[in-house]
DNA sequence: TCCCAGGTCCTAC
DNA sequence: GTAGGACCTGGG
Protein backbone atom coordinates (compact mmCIF):
# COMPACT_ATOMS: atom_id res chain seq x y z
CA UNK A 1 0.00 0.00 0.00
CA UNK A 2 1.79 3.41 -0.85
CA UNK A 3 0.48 5.14 2.49
CA UNK A 4 3.35 7.28 3.80
CA UNK A 5 4.30 6.22 7.69
CA UNK A 6 3.93 9.67 10.13
CA UNK A 7 5.12 10.50 13.10
CA UNK A 8 1.96 10.70 14.97
CA UNK A 9 3.01 12.91 17.98
CA UNK A 10 7.08 13.30 18.21
CA UNK A 11 7.79 14.91 21.43
CA UNK A 12 3.70 15.00 22.19
CA UNK A 13 3.11 13.16 25.60
CA UNK A 14 0.54 10.51 24.13
CA UNK A 15 -0.33 6.91 25.85
CA UNK A 16 -2.30 5.02 23.15
CA UNK A 17 -3.26 2.58 26.00
CA UNK A 18 -4.92 5.09 28.13
CA UNK A 19 -6.31 7.13 25.19
CA UNK A 20 -8.21 4.16 23.54
CA UNK A 21 -9.12 2.31 26.53
CA UNK A 22 -10.40 5.60 28.78
CA UNK A 23 -14.07 4.27 27.01
CA UNK A 24 -14.12 7.60 24.34
CA UNK A 25 -13.66 4.87 21.62
CA UNK A 26 -14.50 1.82 21.07
CA UNK A 27 -13.34 0.22 17.96
CA UNK A 28 -9.24 0.26 18.90
CA UNK A 29 -7.99 -3.00 18.86
CA UNK A 30 -4.28 -3.94 20.78
CA UNK A 31 -2.57 -5.99 18.34
CA UNK A 32 0.04 -6.82 20.74
CA UNK A 33 -0.09 -6.76 24.56
CA UNK A 34 3.24 -6.54 24.96
CA UNK A 35 4.00 -3.32 22.98
CA UNK A 36 1.84 -0.37 21.86
CA UNK A 37 0.82 -1.75 18.45
CA UNK A 38 -2.76 -0.90 17.58
CA UNK A 39 -5.54 -1.09 14.90
CA UNK A 40 -7.93 2.13 14.19
CA UNK A 41 -10.38 2.60 11.90
CA UNK A 42 -10.62 6.43 11.65
CA UNK A 43 -13.33 7.44 8.54
CA UNK A 44 -13.41 4.34 6.79
CA UNK A 45 -9.29 4.51 6.79
CA UNK A 46 -7.72 1.03 8.47
CA UNK A 47 -4.75 3.15 10.86
CA UNK A 48 -1.98 1.44 12.58
CA UNK A 49 -0.45 3.41 15.40
CA UNK A 50 2.74 1.35 16.57
CA UNK A 51 4.89 3.31 19.24
CA UNK A 52 4.88 6.80 17.92
CA UNK A 53 4.64 6.18 14.32
CA UNK A 54 1.23 6.02 12.49
CA UNK A 55 0.14 4.01 9.17
CA UNK A 56 -2.73 3.84 7.10
CA UNK A 57 -3.16 0.28 5.81
CA UNK A 58 -6.38 0.67 3.95
CA UNK A 59 -9.46 2.22 2.53
CA UNK A 60 -12.61 1.41 2.31
CA UNK A 61 -13.72 2.15 -0.98
CA UNK A 62 -17.04 3.33 -0.98
CA UNK A 63 -16.09 6.32 1.54
CA UNK A 64 -13.81 7.95 -0.51
CA UNK A 65 -15.95 11.46 -0.08
CA UNK A 66 -14.92 11.28 3.37
CA UNK A 67 -11.56 10.90 2.89
CA UNK A 68 -10.96 14.78 2.69
CA UNK A 69 -11.85 14.81 6.53
CA UNK A 70 -9.64 12.58 7.37
CA UNK A 71 -7.08 14.53 9.64
CA UNK A 72 -5.14 12.51 12.09
CA UNK A 73 -3.83 15.82 14.01
CA UNK A 74 -7.13 16.46 14.50
CA UNK A 75 -8.43 13.04 15.39
CA UNK A 76 -5.66 12.75 18.31
CA UNK A 77 -6.18 16.47 18.95
CA UNK A 78 -2.07 17.22 18.65
CA UNK A 79 -3.51 21.07 19.15
CA UNK A 80 -3.94 20.26 23.01
CA UNK A 81 -1.08 21.18 25.24
CA UNK A 82 -1.62 18.30 27.14
CA UNK A 83 1.37 19.89 29.68
CA UNK A 84 -0.36 23.17 29.94
CA UNK A 85 -4.04 21.86 30.25
CA UNK A 86 -3.13 19.33 32.89
CA UNK A 87 -1.24 22.15 34.93
CA UNK A 88 -4.35 24.39 34.74
CA UNK A 89 -6.10 21.87 36.73
CA UNK A 90 -6.66 21.86 40.27
CA UNK A 91 -4.25 20.69 42.85
CA UNK A 92 -6.69 18.01 44.80
CA UNK A 93 -4.63 14.92 45.60
CA UNK A 94 -6.93 13.03 43.88
CA UNK A 95 -6.86 14.29 40.72
CA UNK A 96 -2.99 14.70 40.99
CA UNK A 97 -2.58 11.06 41.63
CA UNK A 98 -4.96 10.50 38.27
CA UNK A 99 -2.73 12.65 36.24
CA UNK A 100 0.33 11.09 37.45
CA UNK A 101 -0.97 7.60 36.97
CA UNK A 102 -3.12 8.29 33.67
CA UNK A 103 -0.37 10.48 32.06
CA UNK A 104 -0.30 10.93 28.26
CA UNK A 105 -4.57 10.28 27.97
CA UNK A 106 -5.68 12.52 25.65
CA UNK A 107 -9.09 12.93 24.28
CA UNK A 108 -9.57 12.44 20.90
CA UNK A 109 -11.91 14.39 18.57
CA UNK A 110 -14.03 11.45 16.56
CA UNK A 111 -16.60 11.30 13.69
CA UNK A 112 -19.74 13.32 15.88
CA UNK A 113 -21.61 11.10 13.85
CA UNK A 114 -19.80 7.63 15.01
CA UNK A 115 -20.13 9.10 18.59
CA UNK A 116 -23.33 10.08 19.13
CA UNK A 117 -24.15 6.25 17.52
CA UNK A 118 -21.45 5.00 20.16
CA UNK A 119 -22.90 6.27 22.95
CA UNK A 120 -26.34 5.79 21.74
CA UNK A 121 -25.41 1.88 22.34
CA UNK A 122 -24.00 2.84 25.72
CA UNK A 123 -26.56 3.06 27.38
CA UNK A 124 -26.93 0.91 30.38
CA UNK A 125 -24.27 -1.44 29.10
CA UNK A 126 -20.55 -2.57 29.87
CA UNK A 127 -17.85 -1.82 27.62
CA UNK A 128 -16.96 -5.21 25.77
CA UNK A 129 -20.72 -4.87 25.33
CA UNK A 130 -20.57 -1.44 23.76
CA UNK A 131 -17.94 -3.07 22.07
CA UNK A 132 -20.14 -5.58 20.39
CA UNK A 133 -22.80 -3.66 19.53
CA UNK A 134 -20.77 -1.02 17.47
CA UNK A 135 -18.96 -4.19 15.83
CA UNK A 136 -22.24 -5.66 15.08
CA UNK A 137 -23.79 -2.68 13.31
CA UNK A 138 -20.36 -1.99 10.97
CA UNK A 139 -20.25 -5.46 10.22
CA UNK A 140 -23.98 -5.04 8.81
CA UNK A 141 -23.99 -1.74 7.75
CA UNK A 142 -20.40 -0.54 7.12
CA UNK A 143 -18.54 -1.16 3.77
CA UNK A 144 -15.57 -3.54 3.87
CA UNK A 145 -12.00 -2.06 4.19
CA UNK A 146 -9.67 -3.51 1.70
CA UNK A 147 -5.77 -3.43 3.25
CA UNK A 148 -4.41 -6.24 1.75
CA UNK A 149 -1.50 -6.34 4.62
CA UNK A 150 -3.89 -7.47 7.81
CA UNK A 151 -5.23 -10.56 8.49
CA UNK A 152 -9.06 -10.38 9.27
CA UNK A 153 -12.02 -8.23 8.35
CA UNK A 154 -12.19 -4.28 8.80
CA UNK A 155 -15.41 -2.47 8.09
CA UNK A 156 -16.07 1.37 7.89
CA UNK A 157 -18.48 2.74 10.53
CA UNK A 158 -22.07 2.96 8.58
CA UNK A 159 -23.30 6.19 6.77
CA UNK A 160 -26.17 7.56 8.36
CA UNK A 161 -28.59 6.95 5.38
CA UNK A 162 -27.75 3.01 6.06
CA UNK A 163 -29.21 2.84 9.69
CA UNK A 164 -31.85 5.48 9.30
CA UNK A 165 -33.33 2.64 6.30
CA UNK A 166 -32.45 -0.50 8.47
CA UNK A 167 -35.49 -2.16 9.77
CA UNK A 168 -35.68 -3.23 13.14
CA UNK A 169 -35.24 -6.95 12.74
CA UNK A 170 -31.63 -5.71 11.09
CA UNK A 171 -30.76 -3.35 14.39
CA UNK A 172 -32.28 -6.19 16.98
CA UNK A 173 -30.09 -8.90 15.44
CA UNK A 174 -26.89 -6.33 15.55
CA UNK A 175 -27.69 -7.19 19.79
CA UNK A 176 -28.97 -3.30 20.32
CA UNK A 177 -31.88 -4.24 22.71
CA UNK A 178 -34.23 -1.10 23.37
CA UNK A 179 -31.40 0.97 21.82
CA UNK A 180 -32.51 -0.09 18.57
CA UNK A 181 -34.89 2.91 18.24
CA UNK A 182 -32.58 5.42 19.56
CA UNK A 183 -30.07 4.67 16.52
CA UNK A 184 -32.67 4.45 13.84
CA UNK A 185 -34.59 7.95 15.34
CA UNK A 186 -31.32 9.79 15.31
CA UNK A 187 -29.78 8.65 12.20
CA UNK A 188 -33.08 9.16 10.10
CA UNK A 189 -32.46 12.73 11.81
CA UNK A 190 -29.21 13.06 10.13
CA UNK A 191 -29.74 11.65 6.95
CA UNK A 192 -32.55 14.38 6.29
CA UNK A 193 -29.88 16.84 7.95
CA UNK A 194 -32.78 17.83 10.81
CA UNK A 195 -29.78 17.18 13.07
CA UNK A 196 -26.51 18.89 11.64
CA UNK A 197 -23.54 17.23 14.01
CA UNK A 198 -21.05 18.55 11.61
CA UNK A 199 -22.10 22.46 12.59
CA UNK A 200 -22.40 21.73 16.17
CA UNK A 201 -18.91 22.18 16.37
CA UNK A 202 -19.14 26.06 15.91
CA UNK A 203 -21.35 26.43 18.30
CA UNK A 204 -20.80 27.03 22.05
CA UNK A 205 -20.98 24.09 24.47
CA UNK A 206 -24.55 24.40 26.04
CA UNK A 207 -25.77 25.43 22.88
CA UNK A 208 -24.60 22.20 21.18
CA UNK A 209 -26.38 20.46 24.28
CA UNK A 210 -29.22 21.95 23.97
CA UNK A 211 -29.17 20.78 20.10
CA UNK A 212 -28.61 17.36 20.75
CA UNK A 213 -30.64 16.86 23.52
CA UNK A 214 -34.29 18.79 22.51
CA UNK A 215 -33.39 19.11 18.95
CA UNK A 216 -35.90 22.68 18.41
CA UNK A 217 -38.11 20.90 21.19
CA UNK A 218 -38.81 17.99 19.73
CA UNK A 219 -36.76 15.84 21.59
CA UNK A 220 -34.05 14.06 20.36
CA UNK A 221 -34.95 10.32 21.41
CA UNK A 222 -32.53 8.46 23.56
CA UNK A 223 -29.86 11.35 23.40
CA UNK A 224 -30.06 12.90 27.46
CA UNK A 225 -27.66 14.89 29.14
CA UNK A 226 -24.74 12.06 29.82
CA UNK A 227 -25.06 11.10 25.99
CA UNK A 228 -25.06 14.98 24.66
CA UNK A 229 -21.71 15.31 26.85
CA UNK A 230 -20.35 12.36 25.45
CA UNK A 231 -20.53 13.86 21.90
CA UNK A 232 -19.56 17.48 22.79
CA UNK A 233 -16.68 16.21 24.76
CA UNK A 234 -15.46 13.26 22.28
CA UNK A 235 -16.02 14.80 19.31
CA UNK A 236 -16.86 18.43 19.47
CA UNK A 237 -13.64 19.49 20.84
CA UNK A 238 -15.55 21.10 23.37
CA UNK A 239 -13.34 20.54 26.42
CA UNK A 240 -15.59 22.33 29.35
CA UNK A 241 -18.39 19.10 28.98
CA UNK A 242 -18.22 16.57 32.20
CA UNK A 243 -20.33 13.57 31.45
CA UNK A 244 -21.40 12.32 34.31
CA UNK A 245 -21.99 8.24 34.70
CA UNK A 246 -21.94 6.30 36.95
CA UNK A 247 -18.44 5.79 37.91
CA UNK A 248 -18.56 9.67 37.70
CA UNK A 249 -21.16 10.00 40.57
CA UNK A 250 -19.05 7.04 43.03
CA UNK A 251 -15.94 9.49 42.18
CA UNK A 252 -17.77 12.93 43.29
CA UNK A 253 -19.34 11.21 45.89
CA UNK A 254 -16.34 10.04 47.38
CA UNK A 255 -14.04 12.63 46.77
CA UNK A 256 -15.80 16.13 46.11
CA UNK A 257 -19.16 15.41 48.32
CA UNK A 258 -18.75 19.11 49.94
CA UNK A 259 -18.39 20.49 46.76
CA UNK A 260 -21.55 19.55 45.02
CA UNK A 261 -23.25 19.71 48.76
CA UNK A 262 -24.97 16.02 48.53
CA UNK A 263 -26.25 15.06 51.71
CA UNK A 264 -27.21 11.30 51.08
CA UNK A 265 -24.91 8.69 52.11
CA UNK A 266 -26.51 6.32 49.56
CA UNK A 267 -24.28 6.82 46.16
CA UNK A 268 -27.35 7.00 43.38
CA UNK A 269 -27.07 4.95 40.85
CA UNK A 270 -28.58 7.94 38.20
CA UNK A 271 -29.00 11.34 38.42
CA UNK A 272 -32.05 13.58 37.57
CA UNK A 273 -32.01 15.73 35.14
CA UNK A 274 -31.85 18.82 37.11
CA UNK A 275 -29.40 17.39 39.58
CA UNK A 276 -26.84 16.27 36.87
CA UNK A 277 -26.94 19.63 35.05
CA UNK A 278 -26.53 20.98 39.02
CA UNK A 279 -23.05 18.63 39.68
CA UNK A 280 -21.81 19.15 36.20
CA UNK A 281 -21.92 23.00 35.92
CA UNK A 282 -20.28 22.64 40.02
CA UNK A 283 -17.79 20.59 38.48
CA UNK A 284 -16.80 22.74 35.51
CA UNK A 285 -16.51 25.82 37.88
CA UNK A 286 -14.22 23.68 39.95
CA UNK A 287 -12.36 22.53 36.89
CA UNK A 288 -12.30 25.14 34.38
CA UNK A 289 -12.93 25.48 30.55
CA UNK A 290 -10.29 22.21 30.41
CA UNK A 291 -13.02 19.75 33.32
CA UNK A 292 -13.36 17.50 30.23
CA UNK A 293 -9.75 16.25 30.75
CA UNK A 294 -10.38 16.36 34.89
CA UNK A 295 -12.85 14.11 34.19
CA UNK A 296 -11.14 11.26 31.66
CA UNK A 297 -8.22 11.07 34.17
CA UNK A 298 -10.63 10.58 36.91
CA UNK A 299 -13.01 8.63 35.39
CA UNK A 300 -9.87 6.33 34.55
CA UNK A 301 -8.64 6.12 38.23
CA UNK A 302 -12.31 5.30 39.62
CA UNK A 303 -13.00 2.73 37.72
CA UNK A 304 -9.22 0.51 37.83
CA UNK A 305 -9.36 1.27 42.18
CA UNK A 306 -12.72 0.44 42.23
CA UNK A 307 -11.35 -3.21 40.26
CA UNK A 308 -8.60 -3.42 42.82
CA UNK A 309 -10.91 -2.30 45.63
CA UNK A 310 -13.92 -4.79 45.22
CA UNK A 311 -11.54 -8.19 44.09
C1' DT B 1 -29.98 -17.22 39.25
C1' DC B 2 -28.95 -12.71 40.18
C1' DC B 3 -26.70 -8.37 39.51
C1' DC B 4 -24.61 -4.86 36.93
C1' DA B 5 -23.22 -1.95 33.11
C1' DG B 6 -19.94 5.21 30.46
C1' DG B 7 -28.76 6.21 30.67
C1' DT B 8 -33.10 7.48 29.01
C1' DC B 9 -37.99 7.37 28.96
C1' DC B 10 -42.46 6.99 30.96
C1' DT B 11 -45.74 6.97 34.62
C1' DA B 12 -47.57 8.25 38.89
C1' DC B 13 -47.61 11.28 42.58
C1' DG C 1 -40.11 18.21 39.78
C1' DT C 2 -38.92 13.85 40.87
C1' DA C 3 -38.88 9.05 42.49
C1' DG C 4 -39.37 4.45 40.72
C1' DG C 5 -39.47 1.08 37.37
C1' DA C 6 -38.81 -0.79 32.67
C1' DC C 7 -35.81 -1.67 29.13
C1' DC C 8 -32.31 -5.80 25.79
C1' DT C 9 -28.33 -8.24 26.55
C1' DG C 10 -23.69 -10.16 27.76
C1' DG C 11 -20.61 -11.05 31.35
C1' DG C 12 -19.21 -11.91 36.09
Amino acid sequence: MGYPTESIAKGVPFNPLFTFECGQAFRWKRLSQTSEDWLGIILGNLVRVKGDSLRVLGRAEQDASRTDAFDLRKYFSLEHDLDQILSSLPKDPFLISAVKEYYGLRILRQDPWECIISFLCSINCNIPSIKLKIENLCRRFGTRIESGVMDGEYYSFPEANSLAGAEKRELLSCKLGFRWKYVRYVSKKVAKGELKLGSLSRSSYHTACDELISEASDKTLGVGPKVADCVCLFSLGMLEAFPIDIWMIRCLMSQYRDLIGFCSKKVPNQLPPRRYQKWAEIMRSHFGSSAGYAQQYLYMKMRNSWRVHSK
